[in-house]
DNA sequence: AATCGGTGTGGGAGCGTTCCCACAATGCGC
DNA sequence: GCGCATTGTGGGAACGCTCCCACACCGATT
C-alpha cells in the first residue's frame, strides 16, 4: 500500500494525497474527502524511509547519555529526562532514539558517524554534562543541530536547557544559615560536571552574602552517590558542622546513615538539606528537605527547542528552569501538614488467592 | 556526498562502493582498498533513509515502555532494561528506539499507526508485562515481528525473555523455610501482572513442598511500591509473620520502615527476603537478602531475539534467564566478608577550592 | 471579448540507496 | 584455438515519497 494505491482508489493523482497526508490546503473539500476515506479504511500511513529520503527531515531526534559503565541509571535523574524527551517527542509527532556510548563494542566515535553522518536523525538532544566533551566541540563543526541539557562554560552561541543548580544551592543554603546554622559543610558532585559545580558556587554565594566563606575543611566533593555521601560525611564528623548542604540527594541519604551510625540526631544535631527532590527524600526518616529540579521537565524542554532549532537555525536558546525548595523536617522546620509523610490507611488489596 | 561521488573519487561504479560498503566479497582487492581510502577520507557513510527505502530494513528496533503515567521510572528496573537494550543494539549495529505511551497527546493507537505501519522499525521489543495489552494482539494479527519481554500466559508461539520469577521466590521461600520460620508472610505485585503472579507461585510451591500452604491472612497483593510495601506490613504486622517474602526490594525497603516504625527487629523478630537486589538492598541497614535479577541482560536478550527473528521469522524463542539468591543479613544469615557492606575507607577527595 | 490572478490538479524529476541482469576479462580443460 | 565456468564490474530499475512546474478552469477586471 503507497501513496500511488491510495491515489487509484480515490480517484486522484499521487499529488492530491501527498497534499492530504501534509495538510496543504490548495486541496478541494471533495478530493480531500475521498482521499481521507480511503486512508482510513486501508489504514494507510507514508512509509517513513521514503519520506525521509525525499524531505530530508527523518523525525527522529537523538538523546545521547553518557556511558552505561557509569552508575548513571541508579540515579533516577536519567530516566525521568528520558521521559520527558519521549513526551516531548510524542507531543510533536516525533519519534526519540537513544543514544549511549556502550564500552568496547561501538566507540562514541562509531555511533557518531553511523547517526549523524548517515543522517538519522534531524537533532540531537545531549545529556552528557561532563565539560570537555568532545562530541560537542564536533557537533558544532559539523554544524549539526543539538541542545545542550546542562548550560556549558563557553559556547555562548549554543542552546540548552538547564536546572537553575545555583539559585537553589543559594537559597538552600540561605534557609539553612536563616536556622542560624554557620558550621554549614557542603558535599558536592564531581568537579568535571559543570551541575555540580554550579551548586558550589550557590552555596559559596549563600555564605559571602552572610559575610561569611566556605571553610575548605567543611567541602568535599565526592560523587552523586548513596557510597559517596556516606563516606563524605564520615570524614566531615570529626570537624562538627552544624549543617550539610548535600548537592544531591543520593548524597543526602547517604550522609543520613553516616550520622544515625555515630549517633548524630537530624535536624537536632545536624540539619541536612539535600538537591533533586527524588520520591525518596519524602519518605527518608525525617524526611529530607530538598531542591526541586524536574528532569522530565529538562527533557521535554530540550526536545522543544531541537524542533524550534530546526526552524531557526541561528538564534540559540537559553532555558532555565526554576527550583523551588521542598521544605520538610530535616532542616530544622516543622513539616507543613501531609507535604510528604506516608499515607495512613492501608488502602491496599489484602487477599489470598 | 552520497555513493556515486565516492564512485566518481575512487574511479569505479556505484555498485562496486555498495559492494565495498556491505562485505560483498566480489570485489577486487585493488578496488575495495581505492573505495575504503575514500570513505575514510571524507568521511562518507550512506544515508540511512535511502538505505531503508531500498532494502526494506531500517536497523532501528523499538523498545515499548508502560505509559509515563505509572511511577515505572522510580524504579530501577525499566532503566537497567533500557540500558541493556541498547547494549544489545550497538552491539549489532542496530539503533534503539523508544515507544511510549503517553497520556493525552498521542495515543498508543497514533504511535502504532505511525511507527508500526509506516515501518519505522525492523521489530520492536516490548517490555509491558500487563496480561490484556492489546498491542500484542495487534502485533500478532499484523505478523510485526516482536519480542516480549516477560512471558505472555497465552501465546505459546511468541518469543520472550523471562527472569525466572517462580524459581527465584520459590528459592527465596525455601530458604526462610530453613532458617525454620513457618509463618511466611508474602506482599506481591499487581495481579494482572504475570511476574508478580509466577512469584506468588513460587512462594505457594515453597510452601507446599514443606507440605505447607498459603495462609490468606498472611498474602498482601499491593504494588512494585517502597509506599505500599510499607502500607502492607502495617497490615500484616498484627498477624504475627515470622518472616516476610516482598516480591520486590522497593516493597521490601518500605516494610522495613513499617517493621522500624513498630519497633520489630530484622532479621531477629522478623526475617525478610526480597526481589530484585538493587542497589538499595546493599545498603539498607540491615542489608536485605534479594533474588537476583539482571534487567539489562533481559533488554540485551530481547534485542538479541528480536534481530535473530528477523532471520528466521518463524520458531518462537523462550529464554528464561537464572535468578540466583544474595544472601544478606536480613533473612537472618550471617553475612559474607564485603558481601555488600559499605567500605569503611573514606576514598573520597576532601578539599576546598 | 480578451486578459488576468487565483485555485485545484496532474505528472516528471529527484532523493540515495540496493538489487538484478548484462557483460568483459580471466583461467582452465580439451 | 575454442567453449565454458568464474570473477569482477557497470548500469538500469525500483523503493515511495516530496517538490516543482505546467496547465485547466473559474470568475473578475479591463
Amino acid at each position: 500500500m503507497n501513496l500511488e494505491d491510495v491515489a487509484r482508489l480515490a480517484g486522484v493523482s499521487r499529488s492530491t494525497v501527498s497534499r492530504v497526508i501534509n495538510n496543504d490546503r490548495r486541496v478541494s473539500e471533495r478530493a480531500r474527502r475521498r482521499v481521507m476515506e480511503v486512508i482510513q479504511r486501508y489504514e494507510y500511513h507514508p512509509n517513513a524511509a521514503a519520506r525521509s529520503l525525499a524531505s530530508r527531515r527523518t523525525h527522529i531526534l537523538g538523546l545521547l547519555v553518557p556511558d552505561a559503565l557509569s552508575h548513571i541509571f541508579s540515579d533516577p535523574f536519567f530516566p525521568k529526562l528520558v521521559q520527558g524527551a519521549i513526551e516531548g517527542c510524542n507531543e510533536s509527532g516525533n519519534n526519540l532514539m537513544m543514544l549511549m556510548d556502550t564500552p568496547g563494542a561501538t566507540s562514541v566515535n562509531q555511533m557518531y558517524r553511523r547517526v549523524v553522518r548517515g543522517r538519522h536523525l534531524d537533532a540531537i538532544v545531549v545529556a552528557s554534562s561532563v565539560v570537555n566533551d568532545p562530541v560537542v566541540a564536533r557537533l558544532r563543526k559539523d554544524g549539526y543541530p543539538f541542545v545542550l541539557v546542562g548550560r556549558h562554560p563557553r559556547f555562548e552561541d549554543t542552546s540548552f536547557v538547564d536546572t537553575d543548580n545555583r539559585e537553589g544551592a543559594r537559597q538552600a543554603v540561605s534557609h539553612l544559615l536563616g536556622h542560624g546554622h554557620r558550621r554549614i559543610a557542603f558535599i558536592g558532585g564531581p568537579e568535571n560536571m559543570i551541575a555540580a559545580m554550579d551548586r558550589y558556587d550557590g552555596y559559596a554565594s549563600a555564605l559571602s552574602e552572610a559575610g561569611a566563606q566556605p571553610d575548605p575543611e567543611l567541602v568535599v566533593f565526592a560523587d552523586f552517590t548513596y557510597e559517596a555521601g556516606y563516606l563524605a560525611m564520615r570524614s566531615l564528623l570529626p570537624r562538627r558542622p552544624e549543617a550539610v548542604f548535600a548537592a544531591s540527594d543520593l548524597i543526602a541519604l547517604g550522609a543520613y546513615r553516616a550520622l544515625r551510625e555515630a549517633g548524630v540526631r537530624v535536624p537536632d544535631d545536624v540539619a541536612v538539606f539535600g538537591f533533586d527532590d527524588l520520591d525518596a527524600a519524602r519518605v527518608a526518616e525525617p524526611p529530607l528537605s530538598s531542591v526541586t529540579q524536574h528532569p522530565e521537565e529538562l527533557g521535554r524542554e530540550a526536545v522543544r527547542i531541537a524542533l524550534r532549532l530546526l526552524e531557526h537555525p541561528d538564534g540559540a536558546v537559553h532555558e532555565v528552569l526554576p527550583v523551588p525548595l521542598a521544605i520538610r523536617r530535616s532542616c530544622g522546620c516543622e513539616e507543613a501538614e501531609g507535604a510528604g509523610a506516608l499515607p495512613r490507611q492501608p488502602g491496599v488489596q489484602l487477599a489470598g488467592r
